[in-house]
DNA sequence: TACGTGATCACG
DNA sequence: GTGATCACGTAA
């Protein structure tokens, strides 16, 4: 397994990072059922901007964002969905990348039962985590273990990478509109 | 397009 | 303590 993404990758501007993770292999390892996918979609966060939950500055919850960049940042959302980003850029910098969808690959079948569910059960941020198995205490979890890490691929050919702005961000003003979400182009497992 | 959902954060 | 605010998903 020596394919696995090295820190270095991680240690960069977000967006950069984004944008070379379309394609590669999310993979995770929990109670001995490995569950992986291509990842197919996903946004940049950078500090300062106000989309980014590190805007603020550090409080408790984004305290993981600020660390060196290729550990896990998992966090609840409308108390409901745990949402999946991947730390990135050196310490104190407080960015990362938020995986939105996967394209199953391995696993399907433990996919399918967390997620009691048939069909399109990693195309959203919220459904993903339950799919893979990622949960709140993963978080800051080193994406170099043995639990949760990703594989290299090959990067993906520029004009089929599909740009567009970021989803769900009521309140960020201007910064709503920056192009920060990266997806594979004509694939069917991108969210809506 | 409406709403459930509950932790978190910025105020008193 | 308390209220507003969400990086979502589903039903309709």
């Amino acid at each position: 397994m020596n394919n696995i993404l090295s820190r270095e990758f991680y240690l960069r501007e977000a967006v950069d990072a984004a944008k070379d993770l379309l394609g590669k292999k999310l993979v995770t390892c929990f109670s001995n059922k490995i569950t992986s996918g291509i990842i197919v979609e996903t946004e940049a966060y950078s500090q300062w901007e106000r989309g980014c939950h590190a805007f603020r500055g550090k409080t408790k919850r984004n305290a993981t964002l600020f660390e060196e960049g290729g550990i896990a940042y998992v966090y609840l959302c409308y108390g409901v969905y745990n949402l999946f980003n991947a730390v990135t850029n050196v310490k104190g910098k407080g960015e990362g990348v938020l995986i939105r969808a996967l394209q199953p690959l391995d696993g399907l079948e433990a996919m399918t039962e967390r997620s009691q569910s048939e069909k399109k059960i990693t195309s959203g941020p919220g459904k993903l985590t339950i799919a893979m198995g990622i949960e709140l205490k993963h978080n800051e979890m080193s994406l170099q273990g043995n639990k949760i890490w990703i594989e290299d691929a090959p990067l993906i050919d520029p004009k089929n990478i599909q740009t567009s702005e970021r989803i769900g961000l009521g309140s960020a003003g201007e910064d709503a509109h920056l192009p920060w979400r990266f997806s594979i182009k004509e694939n069917k497992w991108v969210s809506r």
